[in-house]
DNA sequence: AACTATTTATAAGA
DNA sequence: TTCTTATAAATAGTT
């Protein structure tokens, strides 16, 4: 989105690349919200700013709550991805 | 976004829960990912579904990695929101 | 599973 | 830094 496409690598400028973190986090926020909202589901987000600032949020209680119930399950039910190895888009 | 504007509650009908699910579930990894890729900063996102599925993503390691920094931290460093207590939208 | 009309997010700029 | 706006991206309803 925005004037012009980002290029989808680390962002170099600490200026833009705070800018960026501050706008983005927002939108995921509020993408999160939405959809436990709309589809009556549990969320939780955990989210380090490139400064260090941690932000979390959880549609229920507590993202320990959330968190709890993902160590439950075992590997294989887990429906994890990791960033940069099994993801592309 | 689309051809209306959804109402932001609980949608009812258990189809277009699901179909809507499906779709936010990828459009919110793909911005967790973009998120941690541009800000090189680190996110974990753990998401269930209406069926109670569960769908995990994290920038670095493991969900758990994530996690074991946000626990370290006292309360009021955590950045905590909760759906429909503290935020809105 | 695809499409597309619209709404929404956001990169730059002011 | 808060606001604007041009443009890119996400997605609701449809096929």
């Amino acid at each position: 989105m925005g004037r012009k496409k980002l290029p989808m690598r680390r962002i170099e400028n600490p200026t833009s690349r705070q800018a960026t973190y501050a706008k983005r986090k927002d939108g995921i926020f509020k993408k999160a919200n939405e959809l436990s909202i709309l589809c009556d589901t549990d969320v939780a987000l955990i989210m380090f700013s490139p400064t260090g600032r941690l932000t979390s949020f959880s549609s229920t209680g507590r993202v320990e709550d959330i968190f709890l119930r993902f160590v439950d399950r075992p590997d294989e039910l887990r429906g994890g991805y990791v960033c940069r190895l099994s993801l592309v888009f």
